[in-house]
Parts: structure tokens; C-alpha cells; sequence
RNA sequence: GCGAGUGUGACUGAGAGGCCAAAAGUGACCGACUCAAGAUCGGUUCUCGCAGGAGUUCGCAGGUUCGAAUCCUGCCACUCGCACCA
């Protein structure tokens, strides 16, 4: 058999598809599909084929359902990656110029030109374009756009005007990870070191000493009452500074993180540690109280100096011991202020003394540090005279009480230190001022939100917990940058629209992108978008009206969208945004409808990434194994949801399937026109395959679908050739199925079926067929049954025929009698299985059988647990005549097992063995 | 650490209380066809068994049930997310 030359065919199939899907409104249902747009900073891998190509095949199913199917792409461009990567290539980065020579294939004159980052992002979705293409995705490439196309802009700003009407931006400041070195924040992967490290605000309480203060940072500002000492550590020198005009004695870390957090700091004078230890400073709150030293203070953590209270803090309480161990201050004792239940008076001494703890340097103070604090701010109230407030609320109204009167401060600082940029540079915390945010944090935002959530269709269902999870868990976003490509705040121009938060609703943007192409940016103004999109008013004074109306015919046609395909990283952040957009700017009737979640992909068992170089490009694949095996593979190795692993030895033999397809529909070519019962059955089945292709790729289960379309009806087709008379080649069901079975198939291998399409005398093209229907007409249980019958029997036979030693020379079917399918009938439909055998010796045949009449029954009870409870069903329906079956097939029988068959009644054969015969089950003599 | 999810035979992966020794595909082995290789086709692929059977399996340990890969509890391992970034 000639196998299909794949490239011919593929672009025969290109070529026929040029313009073919791209759809207007029309008066049929519709279903819009979109994915989230491409960032095309680099080359695409098979894991964004899978994508897209998953998408695809279900816009392509549905298309063949009848309905009018959009699926349109565009461009990602705005943000910061691709100035990054320009700047990389143009000082001749070894690393970057390695990754896009090298890996991406991007050829040398081309590479010359991405010190601009435009040529980039033109390079890259160009190449997108045309693997895209290549892949057969089905995608309206009118309503192709980039994100820093004018017209997008305005799109952008229409949408910012609404949000900043809508109150869900506001400006303010904001502590960030920030790089001095780089003079810029500092996002997670940028960081060499410390990426887990939190922003923790701290409370400086200020203490007095001489004309200056001394700022002790905590956590725990209601502990204040409790405060016996401070502590200084020896070995540092502080310094004396200027912040704000006042005199601030800290360590001199500490003074250069207070310049980045809003304080203005010029250092006077140095002083040594040890000048600061024994004088005494005081507080309103807690009086006078020394300070004391202890090397345990950490100067670049926070301001360089902590209060102590060893009532509540093991670490205080310890330090104090040693001191005292020494004889030293012997007068302080700790000032007890908070009851926790489980805890005596001074908890930290409980904690301490409970763990056995003897030294500050035991490893396991943390963790006892962190026990104490959560047990008291759980679970502690502070006494009568500090308030009596629980911990919980203290905390905050001692805080604010600090601030008002006593000058306290807030610091930022990081849980856990050092935090090192990637340019090697100490990262600081800084607060940025005239920041915009978008208020996700708003719980009338949120519930508008998770309402609309509870109505979406989400895919897989389990996601929608964490959907959930993430509206409760969304703080505000700062959604303005100074740097990279965007568009700028319509009210604030100095700043960018961040890239996340312009891609939000730009679903709506493709209903009519292919029409605004032809408008002014300049005329665009909030009204027309207004008049588009929500409706309202009526058409501004626009040049062009007719244009203006047909956009809006396209917006209520297509919108929502029906489904959105992505991946389950982005849960967390865009697919929640853009449900929180939408909700801001569209009525309850344009809300998005549904949304499926993609796993991630894996290369031969490890992560795919293209830093590590562990990746396969798209176009590589195709060229190598053709555009449908790749297709095929993607949606065939695991659901949607799954994690896949793309690995060449499988994808190789997804191509040999496809050639045994090519080659089995174009065998059916020439079947003959007789119709036997084997023919029967393989359309009785078919229909099956049918109705369960179809509901699989409802609910988007492409694995699944194929494992019906394709494994499914290929096995049957095993059973069937077996099943022919010999000599024949196919019969009328065959040649029926070929042309069925490649519009099933159309979906995942378009290109294959298009030409099979042709060959089998379809008309059009398949990507354009009517979806096969089941016709129950054609579905005749009684004969499935038959060849479920054939088949269990045979396997009987052959493993019977494994153990036996014997050369066996005849086979002896013995068919059960009719008082056993008595039995079996009693058996089958009685509720109670324990009165059954009662029921059954009420009849006098039977009892005149006794003993043997009791065994059957048993026999037929054990039988019908380990059958199909569809197959017991059809059977009793009755329309099952097993010496009929078995003796019509018996020419077949003796094909299979290469001797003389006999069908007997059981009770005719004086074999012992007949006596075994159950219903369904015949008992075989083999001699 | 916190949140969400996953854990099935050599591998990918069905399975959602009795049809389960567990689909399908891959790989491996054996046969047929070939001078031969490949492709194709047929068979076998947990262990034992001279009659269609029995035994031991579904991350680990318990529990519920007449009965568990499937339900519950705990533990272990892996994946994704934890934000100013696409």
C-alpha cells in the first residue's frame, strides 16, 4: 500500500484552507474560542503547539457541529522581556546570542537586528504566523493584532478610563524589593538569592535618650508594656543621624535603608556600640529602662536596635539569664503582660525552660520563638491594666496609639536576609510613591467576581477551588511601570499600563479588530468603544457610521467568548484577572462563559525550558514528523489537564498509525458491496464510537476522543477481518466506515482527512463536513452480544488449550439446557438473593432435579457477578439463541482453532464435562 | 512554609465499591511473510497451574464494608502557584 506523501499533502490542504476559516456573523450559532495571545520573544516548542493545537481541534469539531467558529490570535509585545534581550545581544551576551543563534535558529543578519526590540517581537511572531499555519490551525488571521498597535492603545485607554471611573485604581505608595545598583524593583526572578523573602513592617518604638531617639524595631509593638531593657550589640558601630530633622541614633545600615523608605537621612556622627550600653533611655509607656548588650542584635536587620521583654520573648529571656548567671543586672526581672492560656506568667520562661534550651545559640530557638508569638497573638489578652484587648486586636491599636503620640515609624524589612539582585547588587526594601494599583483587594470587586465565577464552566472541575483561593487571596496589583513597551495612562502619561493588566479584555478587541484596522487611531475615541461595546449612547459623529454599526454586529454576535484555553500558571494571575476586568466593564450578558486549564509539558521526562536548552521546536517536529503526527501525538498522550511528555519514539509510532488509517481507509476504497452480519455488527458498533467521540470532545477529553475514534474502531476492524468469510476483503460496512471514520478523525488530523475526504467522494471540505450522527437504526444489541458471545468463547478455548498437554482433535461446544436459563433468568432479576433458591424449588421440575437444580443456581450466581451487568440485561431481553449463534459460526470456530467443532445440547452429550454448561457460558469438551 | 493537585503493571495512561489481573498505546519476546533488514500481520508479556482456575498486586500504614485501585484517616513523594513577571 503507497503511503501519502505527507508534505504534498500538506500543502494541497494549506492551500485549500486559504480564507476558509475566516467567519462573519452569521445566523448560525456561534462559538468563540480564543488562548491566551503569545509573547514572541523566542521560538515556539512543541509545548505551545499543544496550546494551540488542542484549541484547534476542538474549533474544528465544533465547526463540523454546524456552528459559526472564531478562533482568532495576536500578539503579546508590551513589557520589559524583549528590551532586556536586545540589550543582552547588543553588549554581545554570550548566553543570549548562544540561546537565539543557536537554539531559536535565528540566522545571523536577522540576529544583528534585535538590538532593536521591536525586530524581535516582528521576527518572532512572524515565525509564529507561519508555524501556526503550518500546524493547520484554523485561526482568522484578519483579526491578527499586536498589542502596541495604535488602535489596541485606544483600546487600552477606553477600557483605563472605565477602571479609573469605576474606582479600581487609585495611587499610592507601595513597599517593593528594590535595586539601588539597578535603580529599579526587583521582581522574584531576578533574584540570585533570597527569593522566598517576605516584606515584614515593622514598628519603631521610640525611645528617648539625650536629645536623640533610639528606634527599636519589632513585630510586637503591644509588648511595649512589658519592656525592661534594650539591647545594643557591642561590636557595632551605630551612627547618629538627621532623619526628618531629628536625631535618630541606629545602625548605619539601618540609616541607609531609611533613605529609600521615605525618610530624609544625613549622617552626624559615629558611634561605637559600646558607648550606648548602661545608658538609660525612656518611653512613655514603659519609663526608663537600660540598655543592655548582647551579640545576638543584628545590625542590618531592621534599625540595628530591639527592645527587650523577656517575659514574652525567649530569646530576651535568655540573653537576660546569662547576663544574670554572671551577676550582672540583677535588679531587672521580667514585667509579665499578656495571659495565654497553656502558660504561666512568663511564657517564654515556660517555653525555654520546657524545651530544655540552655544556651541563645540553641538551634531551636526560632522555632520556639515563632511558638510563643503565634500562641499569644492566638490565644493571649493582654492584662487589665495594659487595656485588656486580646493580642490580635492590641497589636493594632497600640501601633496606631505609638504613631499618634509617640512617634513611632514604620520600617520594611525582609524575613529572611541577604536579598541579592541578579547583577549581584543588595537588594533593599523601597517604597515607591506615586504608584497606581489595581484595587483587586476590594471585596465588592471580589464577590462581584466570585458570583460570576459560580456560573462559569471550568475545565477541569477541579480548578475551581482554586479559582476561589486566588479572588479571596488577590491583593492590590501595581499595574504602571516607567520602563518597556505599552500604552500610557490616559491621565497619568508618565506612567505604562503594566503588560499583565492590558490583557484582560482584549477577547472583546478580536470581534472587531479586523474592522478597526481600517479606522484612524485618532477617531477612536472612550465614545465609539463606549457605543461598541457597551452600547451605550448613541453612534458619535464618526465619519463612518455604516462601519461603525457593522462592528457592533460583530461584537454581539461573537461575545462572550465561549471558552478560554490556558495554562493552570496562569490561574493565578491572568485568567483571575481578566474575570475581574470583565466583571469591572461589561454587563452581567458580555461575562465570559467558560475556561479550560492546561497542564504543563515535559521533554523525555524532564522540564521543558528553553534556559536549559531541554527544548523541541514546533517547526523541527513538524518538518521532521509532519504536521497531523504532531497533532495526533499532542492531544492523543494525555487530556488537556494533564502534564504531557513529548517523547520521540512514541511520537514515531503515532505516524505509523496514521499510515495504517491512510492505508485502511484507502483499502475500504475497494471493499465489495456484500453485506454479512460481521458487516452488521461493525456498523452496530461504529455508532457507538459515534455518539462516544463525540461526548469526549464536549468536554474537551481529546485523549479520549481518539481513544474512540481512532483505537477503538481499529480494534473492531481486528475483530471484523477475522470474522469474514475467507477470501473476502471487506464488505458494505467498510466501505461505509471509511468515509465516517475520517470526518471523526478530521479534527486531530486534518490534513490526512482532507485528501481521504476527497478520495472517499466527500464533498467540500472535511473541515467543513457534517459531523457524523449515530443512527440507532443501525445499532443491534442482540448481535453485539453475539460476537461478545463468539469471542469470551474463544478466549475459553485458548486457555483452556494453554494448560493441556494433549493434541486436541475435536472441539465440543455444549450449549445449557433450557431448565439452567431458568435459572439463570430467576437468578438475574431477583432482588434477593437469598430467597431466590426457594422461589425456584417451589417449581416440581426442579425439585425434582434437587441437587444439581441448587448447584446451578449457586454456579449462576457467581457467573453473573463476573459478567457485564449491560451484557445480563440484553440477555434477558431474550433476543439471544446461543445454539443458533454457536452454530452459525461454527465454519468460523474451526477457522480459529484449526479442528472440527461440534455444538451440542449439554444434555445430549454424555460427557461429564457437559454438565458444567451455564448460560452464556457453554461447557467445552475438548478431546 | 502556605494553597491547589497528582501517585495504577517496564513506560504513557484508562479506571471513579462488585463487570478488575485491571482498557488502549508504547516497549520487549515469540511466530507468519521475506534471501535479508525494515514495514506489515498474528500471539505472549505479575506468579503458579495437564480444563476455562488459584495466588499476590494499583505510593506507604491503618480504617469502613460481605466486598476497595476505587470511600475515610495519617504519612511519604512529585507537579503547579505564592505576585509587581510573561
Amino acid at each position: 500500500m503507497s503511503l501519502p506523501d505527507m508534505r504534498q499533502l500538506e500543502e494541497a490542504a494549506l492551500h485549500a484552507w486559504e480564507h476558509a476559516f475566516e467567519p462573519d456573523p452569521a445566523s448560525r450559532e456561534k462559538f468563540y474560542l480564543t488562548v491566551a495571545y503569545p509573547y514572541p520573544s523566542g521560538a515556539m516548542h512543541v509545548g505551545h503547539g499543544r496550546t494551540y493545537i488542542v484549541p484547534d481541534v476542538i474549533a474544528r469539531f465544533w465547526r463540523m457541529r454546524g456552528r459559526q467558529v472564531l478562533y482568532p490570535m495576536a500578539f503579546h509585545v508590551t513589557g520589559a522581556p524583549v528590551i532586556g534581550i536586545s540589550r543582552r545581544i547588543a553588549r554581545g551576551d554570550e548566553k543570549a546570542i548562544r540561546l537565539y543563534r543557536d537554539l531559536y535558529k535565528v540566522p545571523s543578519e536577522t540576529l544583528e537586528r534585535f538590538t532593536d526590540p521591536l525586530e524581535i517581537v516582528r521576527h518572532f511572531s512572524e515565525e509564529y504566523r507561519r508555524v501556526m499555519t503550518a500546524c493547520g490551525l484554523s485561526i482568522d488571521w484578519r483579526r491578527r493584532f499586536t498589542t502596541v498597535d495604535p488602535q489596541y492603545s485606544k483600546f487600552i485607554e477606553w477600557q483605563w478610563l472605565h477602571l479609573h471611573e469605576g474606582r479600581h485604581v487609585n495611587k499610592g505608595a507601595h513597599p517593593v524589593r528594590f535595586c539601588p545598583q539597578c535603580d529599579n524593583p526587583v521582581g522574584d526572578h531576578d533574584l540570585l538569592e533570597g527569593d522566598k523573602a517576605e516584606i515584614l513592617k515593622f514598628t519603631l518604638v521610640m525611645f528617648e535618650w539625650n536629645d536623640s531617639l533610639i528606634p527599636t524595631a519589632t513585630l510586637r509593638p503591644e509588648t511595649i508594656y512589658g519592656v525592661t531593657n534594650l539591647w545594643v550589640n557591642p561590636d557595632v558601630t551605630y551612627v547618629k543621624a538627621l532623619v526628618d530633622g531629628v536625631s535618630w541614633v541606629v545602625s548605619r545600615e539601618a540609616a541607609e535603608k531609611l533613605a529609600l523608605q521615605d525618610h530624609e537621612v544625613t549622617v552626624i556622627a559615629e558611634i561605637p556600640g559600646t558607648t550606648l550600653i548602661d545608658q538609660v533611655v525612656r518611653h512613655p509607656l514603659c519609663g526608663a529602662v537600660p540598655i543592655l548588650p548582647a551579640k545576638f542584635v543584628d545590625p542590618a536587620m531592621a534599625s540595628g536596635v530591639v527592645m527587650s521583654v523577656p517575659a514574652h520573648a525567649p530569646f530576651d529571656y535568655i540573653a537576660l539569664r546569662d547576663l544574670q548567671a554572671e551577676g550582672k543586672y540583677t535588679a531587672i526581672s521580667p514585667i509579665p503582660l499578656i495571659k495565654v492560656p497553656g502558660y504561666g506568667d512568663f511564657p517564654a520562661k515556660d517555653a525555654v525552660e520546657r524545651a530544655g534550651i540552655r544556651h541563645q545559640t540553641d538551634p531551636a530557638m526560632e522555632a520556639l520563638t515563632q511558638e510563643v508569638y503565634s500562641a499569644e497573638f492566638s490565644s493571649g489578652i493582654l492584662f487589665e491594666q495594659y487595656g485588656g484587648e486580646p493580642v490580635r486586636q492590641a497589636r493594632e491599636s497600640v501601633a496606631a496609639l505609638m504613631t499618634e503620640k509617640y512617634r513611632s515609624a514604620v520600617m520594611y524589612e525582609f524575613d529572611t536576609r541577604p536579598v541579592v539582585c541578579r547583577c549581584g547588587g543588595q537588594v533593599f526594601v523601597k517604597i515607591l510613591h506615586d504608584q497606581w494599583f489595581l484595587l483587586y483587594s476590594d471585596p465588592a470587586w471580589k464577590s462581584q467576581v466570585s458570583e460570576h465565577l459560580a456560573q462559569m464552566t471550568l475545565v477541569p472541575a477541579e480548578v475551581r477551588t482554586e479559582f476561589e483561593r486566588t479572588i479571596g487571596w488577590l491583593k492590590d496589583w501595581a499595574c504602571t511601570r516607567r520602563v518597556g513597551l505599552g500604552t500610557r495612562l490616559p491621565w497619568d502619561p508618565d506612567w505604562l499600563i503594566e503588560p499583565l493588566s492590558d490583557s484582560t479584555i482584549y477577547m472583546a478587541y478580536y470581534t472587531i479588530s479586523h474592522l478597526l484596522k481600517e479606522c484612524r487611531p485618532e477617531e477612536l475615541t472612550p465614545e465609539v468603544f463606549d457605543y461598541l461595546f457597551l452600547n451605550k449612547g448613541s453612534p458619535p459623529a464618526h465619519p463612518d457610521k455604516e462601519r461603525l454599526d457593522a462592528m457592533r454586529r460583530e461584537f454581539e454576535y461573537w461575545y462572550p467568548y465561549d471558552f478560554r484555553f490556558s495554562a493552570k500558571d496562569l490561574i493565578s494571575n491572568h485568567l483571575t484577572f481578566q474575570l475581574f476586568h470583565h466583571a469591572a466593564i461589561f454587563p452581567p450578558r458580555s461575562m465570559p462563559r467558560g475556561m479550560v486549564v492546561f497542564g504543563m509539558g515535559l521533554l523525555n521526562g524532564a522540564k521543558m525550558s528553553s534556559s536549559k536548552g531541554n527544548v523541541f521546536l514546533l517547526e523541527d517536529a513538524i518538518n521532521e514528523f509532519g504536521a497531523d503526527t504532531v497533532r495526533m501525538f499532542l492531544v492523543g498522550s494525555a487530556e488537556p489537564w494533564q502534564d504531557f511528555d513529548w517523547r520521540n519514539d512514541l511520537v514515531h509510532s503515532t505516524k505509523k498509525q496514521i499510515e495504517r488509517f491512510w492505508n485502511m481507509v484507502q483499502e475500504s476504497l475497494s471493499a465489495g458491496g456484500e453485506t454479512t452480519d460481521a458487516d452488521r455488527w461493525l456498523l452496530s458498533r461504529l455508532q457507538a464510537h459515534i455518539v462516544k467521540t463525540t461526548e469526549a470532545l464536549e468536554r474537551f477529553q481529546t485523549r479520549q476522543a481518539l481513544q474512540e475514534a481512532f483505537y477503538a474502531i481499529d480494534s473492531d476492524l481486528k475483530w471484523y477481518r477475522r470474522r469474514l468469510p475467507p477470501g473476502m476483503q471487506g464488505g458494505s460496512a467498510y466501505r461505509a466506515l471509511g468515509h465516517i471514520w475520517t470526518r471523526l478523525l478530521a479534527p486531530v488530523i486534518p490534513f490526512t482527512c482532507e485528501k481521504l475526504w476527497t478520495d472517499t467522494g466527500g464533498e467540500g471540505l472535511v473541515s467543513f463536513a457534517p459531523w457524523p450522527i449515530a443512527d440507532p437504526e443501525k445499532t443491534d444489541a442482540d448481535l453485539e452480544m453475539a460476537e461478545e458471545l463468539l469471542l469470551r468463547t474463544l478466549e475459553d478455548i485458548d486457555s483452556i488449550r494453554r494448560v493441556l498437554q494433549i493434541t486436541p482433535t475435536l472441539i465440543t461446544l455444549c450449549v445449557a439446557p433450557s431448565w439452567k436459563r431458568e435459572i439463570f433468568s430467576a437468578v438475574a432479576t431477583s432482588a434477593d438473593k437469598n430467597t431466590v433458591i426457594r422461589e425456584i424449588m417451589k417449581d416440581e421440575q426442579m425439585r425434582k432435579r434437587g441437587k444439581e437444580a441448587t448447584e446451578t443456581t449457586r454456579q449462576c450466581t457467581t457467573l453473573i457477578h463476573r459478567l457485564p451487568p449491560a451484557f445480563i440485561e440484553q440477555y434477558l431481553k431474550g433476543g439471544i439463541n446461543e445454539m443458533e449463534i454457536f452454530q452459525n459460526a461454527r465454519d468460523f470456530l474451526e477457522r480459529e482453532c484449526a479442528i472440527p467443532v461440534r455444538v451440542v445440547d449439554a444434555e445430549e452429550s454424555r460427557h461429564p464435562r457437559a454438565a458444567v454448561a451455564l448460560p452464556l457460558k457453554p461447557a467445552i469438551v475438548i478431546e
